[in-house]
DNA sequence: ATTACAGCGGTAAAGGGCGG
DNA sequence: CCGCCCTTTACCGCTGTAAT
């Protein structure tokens, strides 16, 4: 017989995903014997090694690359047919508001995810500053919202989707901190918190500097900080290889970890909120399962 | 009752890290 | 280098369950 086990498939994106089977073993509530059966049983169906097995977990072969991109697929066309039989499947206009410190990469792994698991819904998003995102999110203007906080502050309903440091980034051609001269900033206007954070710590940490360019969003920010500009307060995955390094000087204060929430959906209609649910549900699976930062250093 | 099979716990084998 | 500990995967025998 020829297919493949969806079990199977799976344990095997678990493993991959985890890095070993061991860690793998809790997410799919199994026994780590089980999960080591179940992936010779796939390797014998597939006919070929899938995963290089060592001490310290397991990488997939090249096969098991291939057939790793095939049961995401299969996975996802499985669930979302689930959802459809079970009334959660999910059409029309969502509205969508995301942070503008979202790293690119992982905001078109999540509209991939989306689009193949929902391929009747519209999606309108709204990319920008996070408080612009949480007031539009707070007036009912978004169904769902990724926003940036510092990590000290309360989260109160959000869920937490991920959290990293943040830093001093410049330009590695231009540092531009030198000993009694005021440090360049290049910051979002008053209105970004970060902008205010970063203001704050200088201030406490008696550090004279100037705001040397403000502009209107991260990527503004993050051509500016390129351009040689100034030293911006960014999120360590906003950092552009290449063009950007992140600062340890002692004219600098040491910054406090950001977190991505998502904020939960908000819908007066009951059946509109079991929906939201759902997606909101997939987005954060989405978001916690994507590909490892490689833009931080 | 018999058969097939998934899953579990126990355990063996082996690499990596660490201190002496 | 050696011994110890931790962690990893693989293997074995057992049990529960479902189909016939």
């Amino acid at each position: 017989m020829q297919g493949f086990d969806l079990d199977q498939l799976r344990t095997l994106v678990a493993a991959v995903d985890a890095g070993s089977l061991s860690a793998a073993a809790p997410v799919r509530l199994l026994s780590q014997s089980t999960l080591s059966e179940q992936l010779r049983k796939l390797e014998e169906r597939a006919g070929q090694t899938l995963l290089q097995r060592s001490k310290t977990g397991v990488v997939p072969t090249a096969a098991g690359e291939r057939l790793l991109a095939h049961a995401r697929q299969i996975l996802a066309l499985s669930d979302a047919a689930w959802r459809d039989l079970h009334g959660v499947s999910l059409e029309g206009e969502v509205r969508l508001g995301i942070t503008g410190y979202f790293r690119a990469s992982e905001l078109i792994h999540l509209l991939a995810r989306l689009g193949q698991q929902y391929p009747r819904l519209r999606l309108r998003t709204q990319i920008g500053k996070s408080d612009d995102i949480e007031a539009a999110y707070n007036r009912q203007a978004l169904d769902l919202a990724i926003v940036m906080r510092v990590a000290e502050r309360p989260i109160g309903e959000a869920r937490v989707l991920r959290r990293e440091p943040l830093v001093w980034a410049a330009s590695p051609k231009n540092m531009l901190i030198s000993a009694n001269e005021p440090i360049p900033l290049a910051l979002l206007p008053e209105s970004c918190s970060l902008h205010r954070l970063a203001r704050m710590q200088l201030d406490a940490h008696r550090q004279s500097y100037v705001v040397n360019h403000v502009a209107s969003d991260v990527a503004g920010i993050q051509a500016a900080v390129a351009a040689g500009l100034g030293v911006a307060c960014i999120n360590a995955s906003s950092l552009i290889r290449d063009s950007m390094v992140a600062l340890a000087d002692p004219a600098l204060p040491p910054l406090p970890d950001v977190t991505f929430a998502l904020l939960p959906p908000v819908s007066s209609k009951a059946q509109q909120a079991e929906r939201l649910n759902a997606l909101a549900e997939v987005v954060a699976q989405a978001l916690m399962s994507s590909p490892p930062s490689t833009t931080a250093s």
